[in-house]
DNA sequence: CACTTGACCTGTCCGC
DNA sequence: TGCGGACAGGTCAAGT
């Protein structure tokens, strides 16, 4: 599920919620989501306080005044919500009736907060994990070092998008672009969006594109992310934020999960193929097939 | 080496 | 209604 925009959104979400709150106590309903050696809960994490939320590339970071963080990937269908125990049976919650659910089948781990708050880790497919890592170590030059730029930033050039495209000449682009050396944040639907935005097949072979695509891409990349941030992500099925609402990216959506749809500017039905091992969606007409 | 496939899990949907 | 198979936002290790 959750590629850069939905990250965000979370990140978001908890430095409204959980900022300046000390944890309690957590809950491990099941074990293995916790990938780190559980007697480090007690020294570094109960009695401390969120002095940071921070996002890198999908990965969820959790800084603590312990100088220890919690590192979070949501994988596929992974949530992160918080949810006021005060408030959540009151009536006309704006929320309704999910968080008043939880914890439920898929909850993973239960973090209290000592402003009655708790957050959830949910995730149905247990793909996602927590690790308890020193802050110090979560930084570009350390745990994020084989990551590739941040599409947003600044130090995501054109010319460092190239070079790092041309690492991989033989290679198809979608699998490129889903490849977190290269960039960092991209997944499945963004990766289908940016591609039609820029007229590129998912299947041309990177050596193939001309400088004008490559510009293109960059562009297609960073507007698209940013919409979606600006609609709160995408919503195929898990995903929701931390407040536990849904993402309406793919209300915008050109392609991803549009097939035998007409395509919005040339009316040719939108077709789901499968590239890289993942259903990849295009129009056959606005998308040249790049090949040397 | 470069690139593709299978595995990790759970749930849902579709065809027979 | 039941059952098998394919598929789902991600990322590795193993295979070709």
């Amino acid at each position: 599920m959750p590629e850069l925009p939905e990250v965000e959104t979370v990140k978001n979400g908890l430095l409204n919620l959980a900022l300046g709150y000390e944890i309690t106590g957590i809950n491990l309903l099941n074990a293995n989501s916790l990938q780190s050696d559980k007697n480090i809960l007690k020294t570094f994490v109960f009695g401390s306080k969120i002095i940071n939320i921070r996002r890198r590339a999908k990965l969820l970071m959790v800084d603590l005044s312990s100088h220890y963080s919690l590192l979070i990937h949501l994988k596929m269908t992974g949530q992160i919500v918080f949810v006021d125990l005060n408030n959540r049976f009151a009536a006309g919650h704006p929320n309704d009736s999910f968080i008043n659910d939880l914890p439920d089948r898929s909850t993973r781990i239960e973090i209290m907060l000592n402003n009655n708050g708790m957050i959830f880790f949910n995730d149905q497919r247990k793909f996602g994990w927590v690790k308890i890592l020193p802050t110090i170590t979560l930084t570009d030059e350390d745990y994020f070092k084989k990551y590739g730029p941040e599409p947003l930033m600044d130090n995501f050039s054109k010319t460092n998008f190239k070079r790092n495209l041309l690492k991989h000449p033989k290679s198809k682009i979608k699998a490129v672009l889903l490849n977190q050396t290269v960039v960092a944040g991209i997944g499945n639907i963004y990766a289908d969006e940016s591609l039609f935005l820029s007229k590129i097949h998912p299947e041309s072979q990177v050596s193939s594109l001309t400088d004008k695509n490559i510009e293109s891409l960059f562009v297609s990349i960073r507007s698209v992310l940013k919409l979606s941030i600006d609609k709160g992500g995408s919503t195929a099925k898990n995903y929701i934020n931390a407040e536990g609402k849904k993402g309406s990216y793919l209300q915008f959506a050109q392609v991803f999960r549009r097939q035998d749809q007409p395509c919005f500017i040339c009316g040719l039905p939108i077709v789901k193929i499968r590239v890289a091992g993942r259903g990849t969606h295009l129009c056959l007409r606005c998308q040249k097939l790049l090949i040397e």
